[in-house]
Formats: structure tokens, C-alpha cells, sequence
DNA sequence: TTGGGAGGCTAACGTTGATAGCTAGTATGG
DNA sequence: CCATACTAGCTATCAACGTTAGCCTCCCAA
């Protein structure tokens, strides 16, 4: 992550700053027009105060002191501002999980990609799952967003198919204890460490075996 | 799996049979009032065909040939004839799964588990969603219900913590593969390989270390 | 014969996302 | 300086949704 956030578009500086297999860090949407990103904002603090049932384009309206047809005119759908909250939710994650490789700490980055992924999502659960569950319209997405929050997942596993596993491995665990799906009384801890241990020693293996990074 | 699926109310055979550390099947609700089972299939049968938007109370009537409020005399509430339906599923693929595992075939309990369970949720991807996501009602369900649909994956690992890794892991893939949230190109067979070779390491060396079965 | 429950029905309510059509303000071009 | 056109608000309204209230009709048991 060496873009500066603030950048504005097409003022990235040029690839060739990249370690092969890394992936630039996309536009943020910072220079949404003022009533889209007051939108957007509303839409976040009620979505994760009170949870998907009370995000409705009234609610929305009332946070803004307008009334819901105005929102229409800046957004074609419920759905794309959702959309818009889910671009945000990436970028914080990208942002979370490219920290947590490159200042691992004592644990290791593995362990603490998977522990940061873990607090940041259990903190904020109806974002989490506003943003990860459902089908993706990917092509509305920025392009690049999908790919650069996706890296870090493959920086430390040093091989796709691993990244993958491992990325599903974190989902499934988030998704399941935010949905009360493990048995009351399971030691959650223990679980995250089994999985942990079981992609540790494959990613430590093929880390060993001199190929590096994989494309 | 030795009980008999056809098996009504109290008369299961005595616990002694089970293996140390195995679930007894719940009953099945099979006999449930006319009316429920005829909404409950109705309900499984749109919601498989036409996904879960099709899913309406005036369309489950409609396809019963009454009229929605009468629905109301047999179920409280949508979420009730959810709730039946999500039970028929967890029956559903808790024997698709038991049944993986009996008779693995030439590829080994784990990737039999493992391959049953991706091709039975991606064939029904509807009901898979409904039967899994979102918050679970534990109290509304049949006692036993979720430990026996569970147990195949205790089975396969040996260890309760593996086992929560080794579902979590599947049920990532599952709903990521659902909802498109691999890029476009992925090849997801590798990537379950590599899944299941980073958990047949930690089983196959504990299923070796002589201590058998965890409780 | 009668009482009551089971299981239908119609009418209606409140909420939701969304559209149509109007209008006040503002900026721009002649 | 005025005419035009766009922006962004508004009200009224729609259809669909889950759900409730209240009524009626059939059937069975007392």
C-alpha cells in the first residue's frame, strides 16, 4: 500500500512500482457529490446501529431531513446505495488486512491476517454481511477493488488456489459465528487455530520450496 | 446412520448402539398436518425454482389454491414455514453427508464429504442460502437436529475444532461460489484441493497418533 | 339437535420500493 | 436583463408485501 489515499483519478503513479503479484490499490469514491456521500454515510451508521431491517429509503431520507422519492435523484435504486456502502465496507477491509500482513507483529502474518479479519468483522456484523453475502454485481464494482482487497490473502499464502482456501476458510468461520451457527459452548478460539494451523504448514512449506511467489 | 428413516415419534432404538462420539438421527417430521406438508413442499418448490423473491405468502396460496391469509390457521408466520422448510433441508444433507462418509468410495471419507457436500449445496443453491444463512432459531429446531447434520465432519477430522474448520472452510466455498465472489476464471476445483489438503495433513497425522476418537 | 372447532373467505392496514408530475431556485447563454 | 434549462426538492400515488380482524360453512362429537 504505497498510494496515497487522497490521490485523485488517474494521478496513480505507474506500475512498475509494483512487486510483481501485488495489486494497486483502486480509487477510493471520495469525491462522491455531497448529498450521494451524505447518503452513503446515513446509509453506513444505520445499517451497522440498527441493522438491515431498519435501512429503508424513508429512514434514509429522514436522516438527511428530505423526503425518499429526492433520493431518487441520486441514486437509481435501493440497491446502488447499498452498492455504494459495500465499495466503502471493501476498502475499509483492503485496508485492514493489508496493515495486518505488513506489521504482523509476534504471531506471524497468517495469524494475524486472520485475527485482524476476524475483530474487524465481528465489530461491524451487518456491514460485513451486507457486503459478502448475496450475489456480486461485480461489473458495477471499481475496477481493481475486487483483486486489491483480495491480496493480502494471497501475499500470505503465496499461491492463488491457497489464497482462496484460506479466504473461504476465514469467510465461512465469520459468517458462521455472526449467524450463531456453531453449537453454544464451542470454543471458537480453538477452531480458528485448527484451521490456522492447517493452511500455516502448507503456506510455510511451499514458502520453503524456493519457488516464491506464485503467479 | 442405522436408524430407520421411516421410524415415528419415541420409539428409537436405546442409545447403546451408538459409537462413542456418534448422533443419533432426530425424527423426521414427516408427520406433519396435510395442509403444512402440502405448504412446506409448495414453499421448497418456489423457492428452489424461482429463488426466494417468488418466495410470498400470496404465492405459496396461490400455488395451494387458497388464498393467503389462510395460511395463518396452519403456520404464525413466514418465518414459520421458513423455518420447516430449513429443517427439511438440514435432513437433507445431513444424510447426503452421513451417507458420504459410509461409503467414501475410492477417494477417502474427507474428500467424499467434501465433494458430496459442494455438489448437493451448488445443486441447490436457493435452499442451501435459506438453510444457512442468516440468524438460526436453535430453539425452534428438532433437539439433535444440528449435532447429527454435524457429526459427519466430526467423523471425518477425529476432533471437534478440526471439524468446525474443516465445515466452516466448506461452507465458505459454497456461499462464495454461490454468490460469484470468485473472479471470473477461478479454478475452484484446485482451490477446494487445496482445502482439503491443508485438513487431510492434521487428520491423517491425528487419526495416526493411536488416541482415536475426541469426545 | 346442537355446539364448537377447523379451515376457508373478504376487507383492510401499515410498510416497503418506486414512479409521475409539479415547482422553486439557480446558473447560463443570448 | 431576460429566457431557458437543469437541479433537487416536494406531494400523491402505485403495487406488492406480511399480517390481522371478522365472518361463514362444513363436519363431528356430545
Amino acid at each position: 500500500m504505497t498510494a496515497d489515499p487522497l490521490t485523485l483519478e488517474h494521478e496513480l503513479p505507474p506500475d512498475e512500482e509494483l512487486v510483481p503479484g501485488e495489486v494497486r490499490r483502486p480509487n477510493h469514491p471520495s469525491a462522491r457529490p455531497r448529498r450521494v456521500a451524505q447518503t452513503v454515510a446515513a446509509a453506513r451508521k444505520v445499517l451497522e446501529d440498527e441493522g438491515p431491517g431498519a435501512l429503508t429509503m424513508r429512514r434514509l431520507a429522514d436522516e438527511l431531513g428530505i423526503r425518499a422519492p429526492s433520493l431518487y435523484k441520486h441514486f437509481d435504486s435501493k440497491a446502488a446505495v447499498e452498492l455504494a456502502v459495500i465499495e466503502d465496507a471493501m476498502f475499509d477491509i483492503g485496508d485492514v488486512t493489508h496493515r495486518a500482513i505488513h506489521e504482523p507483529g509476534a504471531m506471524g502474518p497468517l495469524l494475524s491476517l486472520l485475527t485482524t479479519y476476524r475483530t474487524y468483522c465481528l465489530s461491524h456484523p451487518n456491514l460485513y454481511r451486507l457486503a459478502t453475502s448475496g450475489h456480486l454485481p461485480r461489473k458495477s464494482l471499481p475496477p481493481g477493488l475486487e483483486d486489491w482487497a483480495g491480496n493480502p490473502w494471497f501475499v500470505v499464502t503465496g499461491d492463488p488456489h491457497l489464497a482462496q482456501a484460506l479466504w473461504s476458510f476465514a469467510h465461512g468461520m465469520v459468517v458462521l459465528e455472526l449467524d450463531d451457527r456453531y453449537p453454544p459452548g464451542s470454543d471458537l478460539e480453538s477452531t480458528w487455530r485448527a484451521g490456522a494451523a492447517a493452511f500455516e504448514r502448507l503456506t510455510a512449506q511451499r514458502q520453503g520450496d524456493g519457488s516464491g511467489r506464485v503467479a
